[in-house]
DNA sequence: TCCTAAATAGTAATGATTACCAAGTAGGAA
DNA sequence: TTCCTACTTGGTAATCATTACTATTTAGGA
């Protein structure tokens, strides 16, 4: 689990940040992005959907989909994760790195400072204008690995 | 273009690999390989179908999704590419690294010496057994600065 | 040349994502 | 507090990429 105040905090960014962008704040779009914010593992659509049926009974699909694409936006989410899967979603902002799960999907965030002090290759900019510089580590996590160590 | 060189030795090195694997080798099979072998850009499925629809007039996209996963499970190619884009396919399976952009999607590699060189971060092993380490730079490509050169 | 397991073509099915529109609501104005 | 309006939502239909299915064809060895 997250921090709580570390949810707080981001919690209460949004608020200030979605009044800044003229955004209404709909109970929809806080829980969505709560659930999000409050996430290790980086939930996907569906994930996020069912764990908000409790409360929003009501709540649609669409809703969900519509909410972290603005969310996306903002900038107060990144879509993640490795191909052939379906979209997963990180509230962490700060620089950081991911570990993918080839088998399950899992993705958990790691910090490493060299990695995190790397600078985008200038040898990119002949083929165009680089924003932004990602490090992902692919392997199998340890529920996988138990259930079948056996490797490939 | 991809030296022809290189292509050749992609080819060969495809042939005999199969045939160690007792993958057969038909006419569908090369042809996709060598559209991927061949490519800079990273074609998709889709681009790759109508690449070859001149010379197969009856290929099915089935037929190139199936070659494309077993390419991918044989390691001839990845699957690369941003979340929210369709699949995209690599045939060069040596350490290297993806410039990406964030509004057409195209991909370009590129090398960088100390990129290469970064090892797998150790504190990776308590989430599981790292395999891989990918890094991607993010931006707008040339082509897409000239279409439309303002931000976001 | 023949045989058989493996591969393909064509199309249907699936599953994720997006579009649409009538109904509902956040948030500012009175 | 009440009202108003533009923005959001819910529910569902449509779309699009990907995968499954099956009759037919073919690679590659005998």
């Amino acid at each position: 689990m997250i921090a709580k105040q570390v949810l707080e905090e981001r919690l209460e960014l949004f608020l200030r940040k979605a009044r800044e962008a003229n955004i209404r704040v709909t109970p929809q779009r806080l829980a969505i992005y709560r659930v999000v914010a409050a996430s290790e593992d980086h939930p996907g659509v569906e994930e996020i959907h069912k764990k908000l049926h409790r409360n929003f009974p009501t709540l649609s699909l669409d809703t969900v989909y519509r909410t972290l694409r603005l969310l996306e936006d903002l900038g107060f989410v990144n879509a993640v994760g490795p191909r052939r899967e379906t979209l997963r979603y990180d509230a962490n902002t700060k620089r950081h790195h991911h570990f993918t799960c080839l088998r399950c999907g899992l993705i958990r965030d790691f910090e490493d400072a060299r990695l995190s002090a790397l600078k985008i290759p200038a040898q990119t900019r002949v083929l165009g204008q680089p924003q932004d510089l990602r490090v992902e580590v692919l392997g199998v996590c340890n529920a996988c690995l138990k259930k079948n160590p056996k490797k490939k």
